[in-house]
DNA sequence: TAAGCGTGGTG
DNA sequence: TCACCAAGCTT
């Protein structure tokens, strides 16, 4: 029943006929209320008018995305597939449309339905999202799959039921009960707190602003096509008004922005400034066996990289000196230097010395080899293979099994 | 409430 | 180069 867009049309040639009827019919419609009963100085027009500027040029300029169904699919009655827009949504979170664009089609080629994922073993499911980041998100997405399939397989479709699934916030909530379900969800990511803020000149900092901006979001949310709206505003965010030098000429809105006319939309929004990120240092230790096997071990589910694999390491606020690296060594053995990694995290710099020895036998407790042609496949984060790299290079690109 | 949680692109 | 920050969630 859950059709999904198979056809990738683009944007040209678009005439956005069907969809223009609807646009103004949600400005008259819904928002006339609250229009007429605040008028904010910061906006020149009423709230229906800006989803109706906003829907038309969405019309025109959307983006092409693989889990986006487009207006005129729409309009034809075709309706998008609520796991693909699930599993879009939480791949996005804090994430760039280019780098989830590979992973999503993996997989949904892997995967391609709620029972699918919730069939997999959840070591593919992080296999599969290593290199994504925020790896918390791949054990939620199983733990949710699980869920719903055990439940009939059907998702959710009201903002409330959605948002008691492990992953899913007050964002990925509203995102999918508007785009899926046709809801008038009030849909606030982070390109919409910018567009709002500038719209609005909201000059209070943006943790503070929170509520504010979902106000005015909720007044002008329309009644149709809210699953348009909300991705015509990230667009909107992603293409048009960017964090830094926003294109304010090419913008559908810029007779209602306020920070437009006072000439600095950059101000906004305001955030405050951030702490100093500070410096750990550790060492990583690389055993490779004759035939190009590596040794790794599995780290804790929780916590930092929960769940992945790595090589072993020290802890990461060590000194480096003889005596914790070689306590933190998976065995004794001539550990020669191999270079040093830095890796940058969300909240600190890592900085690991890397060290290399030939090893052959079984693999320490707690640890296993893994073959030259399966390192690639591993649930690797980032940081690690950096490591593996600076010790034998080449070694996480794919190699031929033999 | 604020901190913890990855990675890659960008100006 | 490097600081900023992206379709946030959890605890």
């Amino acid at each position: 029943m859950a059709l999904h867009d198979q056809t990738r049309k683009t944007a040209s040639g678009d005439s956005g006929k069907a969809a223009s009827g609807d646009t103004s019919k949600a400005a008259s419609g819904d928002s006339g209320k609250a229009a007429s009963g605040d008028s904010s100085k910061a906006a020149s027009g009423d709230s229906g008018e800006i989803a109706s500027r906003l829907l038309a040029w969405y019309d025109a300029h959307h983006r092409d995305l693989p889990w986006r169904i487009a207006p005129r699919e729409l309009a034809r009655g075709m309706r998008p597939d609520p796991y693909r827009v699930w599993l879009s949504e939480v791949m996005l979170q804090q994430t760039t449309v280019e780098a989830v664009k590979s992973y999503f089609q993996a997989f949904v080629q892997k995967w391609p339905d709620i029972n699918a994922l919730a069939s997999a073993q959840t070591e593919d499911v992080m296999k599969a999202w290593a290199g994504l980041g925020y790896y918390s998100r791949a054990r939620n997405l199983k733990a949710c799959a699980d869920l719903v399939a055990r439940q009939g397989g059907r998702f959710p479709d009201t903002q409330a039921g959605l948002r008691a699934l492990p992953g899913i916030g007050a964002y990925t909530a509203a995102a999918i009960a508007a785009i899926a379900f046709d809801e008038p969800a009030a849909v606030v990511d982070g390109n919409v707190e910018r567009v709002v803020s500038r719209l609005f000149s909201i000059a209070t900092p943006l943790s503070e602003a929170k509520g504010d901006i979902r106000a005015h979001v909720e007044r002008v949310v329309p009644g149709t096509r809210p699953g348009d709206f909300a991705q015509a505003m990230m667009d909107l965010g992603a293409t048009i008004c960017t964090p830094r030098r926003p294109r304010c000429m090419l913008c559908p809105l810029r007779e209602d922005c306020s920070a437009t006319v006072s000439g600095d939309p950059e101000r906004f929004p305001v955030r405050l400034p951030k702490g100093e990120k500070p410096l750990r240092r550790g060492a990583a230790f690389v055993a490779l066996r004759a035939d190009g096997a590596i040794l790794l071990r599995k780290r804790a589910d929780k916590g930092l990289l929960g769940g992945m694999t790595e090589v072993p390491t020290t802890g990461w606020t060590a000194r480096i000196d003889g005596a914790t690296t070689d306590a933190a060594a998976p065995f004794p053995g001539d550990w020669r230097p191999a270079g040093r990694i830095g890796h940058v995290f969300t909240h600190f710099a890592l900085e690991l010395d890397v060290f290399k020895t030939m090893r052959d036998g079984a693999a320490p407790q707690g640890h296993f080899w893994s073959l030259a042609h399966e390192i690639s496949g591993e649930a690797l984060p980032t940081v690690m293979k950096k490591v593996i790299e600076a010790a034998i290079p080449g070694a996480t690109k794919k190699q031929r099994p033999h």
